[in-house]
DNA sequence: GTCGTTGCTGGTAGCGCTGTCAACGTTCCT
DNA sequence: AGGAACGTTGACAGCGCTACCAGCAACGAC
């Protein structure tokens, strides 16, 4: 006689297919395309299933089939509190689905990350998302080679592999700035730390953006390739403050910065905005209720994950999306740490529910 | 003629084997198990396999062994920065083995723990992390059945499934209390939010050090089911400074909360640690350099992640730890936040460098 | 010299599933 | 009525690897 039930006692899609009277393929293709059945069989198979409480076995499916259903995620740092925003976009868009996400951090090195790519092209994912546009020639040439869709995330740029999705920090920067210089300021710092090609790009749109108001100066600027942190922002700052006393604002190249830029002016007593004012960078949470609440650009990074996995699945399925770059903009979200210092109108004390955004400047393409 | 190539042009085990003049086994086994094959071998395998580029089937190699080289994680949330240290701690520590980390984010329910779990199980997982010891009864029974190491993170308890690796937040939070005691505070507030397993625990050790005291009183504990935030805890420190304006100081059930609340206070102009004192709780980074520095306890929480890891592994290659159940501690780091108000002695405006922290009590067992 | 014993190697037989293709029954058209 | 077209089903043959066990040589103990 056959064998019956494997020593380990797992049931297997033969056992279901008996049960339901009718050959293995038959049951499989249920799991894979219930259309393709008559009704009669399928509700056969589905009720053997549940019955026998079958669970497929994704290792013979994988080697039978020669694809996995895993998708490859590569992000350069699970740290930042940015990349843990885009990772719940993709978790939470993958859910339901039948794909399995496997990530691995390429802690901010090409060289890693193109290890890591070989790593998973080998395993023929049925998708990949890579984070950025700036990959090694070679890691590129293996992205272009791959037969799975790709999508990189985190911004916008020339020659995608692929699908992308982001936006442009360098019009994210430059609107920050425009919106300083709007609100009067001309001595502009930037503080930036990692300086990842990301930060680059913000630093570039903030060059850019002072040199055409012609208040470019070199010595605004203070960067380090030490992650970013709070505690960095403060240290970064006393240097720029120690150096030039006379800058009027500050542009943040993250959040994390910004905060420790006001806090060190805080300690320093000098009143934002009416002193400084501080632009940061990502809006995260907490930029709305410090005090002053603090202007920030609003990125979309929530929805870059969820749309970045939900596109990548639709394309695995064949339905390549008429889209295949997406911009999702950013907001300039004006609050009190920028605002014009106005005669008698100061940072004003009042109920935590008032601290309310002001306006924004927003750029959805 | 036999096959040769797949038409994937993969290279497979056989071809390596082939090319170093042994057999498929001989060739599996030095994967696997090189001290087992004579040196000679060992070597024409290992250069026969650098030359082709060989690199390993995985879903081959798990449908034919019975198991898979992945852990399971099973953790509440993507976004809380707790756990973000800890999945570093978790991704970093299974760098360089051969097990591979697969995620999966119950959103602090326990049902679908209960239905994560049931699906882990069922691909045979090489060993499993799970958050906490509140699991459902089925959990606990599927946990205690499943043939793979086991390590419950975050805090310990008693009737660890397998291995137990995190501290008591009870004693945490009494010890938190103990210190503003310390410091001359007697209405002492606690401000909590999510209330998970772990929250409650902390509360019940912040209401076990009151009674002690007889300073207990039910009006002074804020709660909410709602997830947390910097914003949250502006909004719930209002609450209680406007039904209880007498507390002296307040503790935060998490860091977010802690900041909001000084945020809070800031805008109230109540000064810190004046008329309030504040602690949080986790120590993250922003806590030393805030104005004043926050008070908090410190947990190792990216220790956990890595420990977990590192004893999981070891766990499945046979090497039990002689200490399954490991308690990682805390301390209480003492900040300006909740320093006794001295005559002459108000928060000092300095150095970003000369923010640091005073003096802690440790708990290292 | 015979008998274990140890260390290394290889053959056989699957692991549980799916791709391919042929075969079947049914319907619809001419 | 005959045939094409379609929808549905099943047989077969692996996917690439490893568990299991047998075989063989080399060695030492008796």
């Amino acid at each position: 006689m056959g064998r019956k039930r494997t020593k380990s006692g797992k049931i297997r899609l033969a056992e279901v297919a008996e049960l339901a009277g009718v050959s293995p393929i038959t049951a499989s293709r249920f799991f894979r395309n219930p259309e393709a059945l008559s009704v009669a069989k399928r509700t056969r198979v589905e009720s053997a299933a549940r019955e026998l409480g079958y669970v497929p076995n994704l290792a013979a499916r994988a080697l039978a089939s020669q694809r996995t259903e895993v998708i490859g995620v590569l992000i350069p740092s699970l740290t930042n509190n940015v990349f843990s925003d885009v990772l719940r976009g993709i978790y939470d868009a993958s859910e339901g689905s039948r794909y399995s996400i496997q990530l691995s951090n390429t802690r901010y090195s090409v060289l890693q990350e193109e290890k890591l790519l070989r790593l998973f092209l080998a395993q023929k994912p049925a998708g990949l998302i890579v984070t950025g546009i700036d990959q090694t020639a070679e890691s590129r040439a293996m992205l272009e080679a791959a037969d799975c869709p790709i999508v990189q995330i985190m911004e916008i740029g020339p020659n995608p592999v692929d699908m992308m999705i982001g936006f442009s920090h360098y019009d994210a920067a430059r609107a920050a700035i425009a919106h300083l210089f709007e609100q009067g300021h001309r001595r502009v710092g930037f503080v930036g730390a990692r300086m990842d090609p990301r930060v680059q790009r913000r630093l570039d749109g903030y060059v850019a953006a002072m040199k055409e108001a012609d208040l470019y100066d070199q010595r605004l600027i203070v960067t380090t390739a030490t992650p970013t942190s709070v505690t960095l922002g403060c240290a970064l700052f006393a240097d720029l403050i120690a150096r030039e006393s006379d800058i009027d604002a500050v542009f943040c190249a993250n959040d994390d910065l910004a905060l420790g830029v006001l806090f060190e002016c805080r300690r320093r007593e000098i009143a934002v905005p009416e002193q400084i004012a501080i632009v940061g960078f990502n809006d995260l949470e907490f930029m709305a209720s410090s005090v002053p609440t603090l202007t920030s650009v609003r990125t979309n990074r929530y929805e870059m994950g969820s749309t970045a996995a939900a596109m990548l699945i639709e394309a695995i399925d064949g339905k390549r999306p008429e889209q295949p770059v997406l911009d999702l903009g950013f907001a300039v979200i004006e609050r009190q740490s920028s605002q014009t210092p106005r005669p008698a109108a100061g940072p004003r004390a009042g109920e935590w529910s008032s601290v309310a955004q002001n306006d924004s400047v927003t750029n959805d393409p």
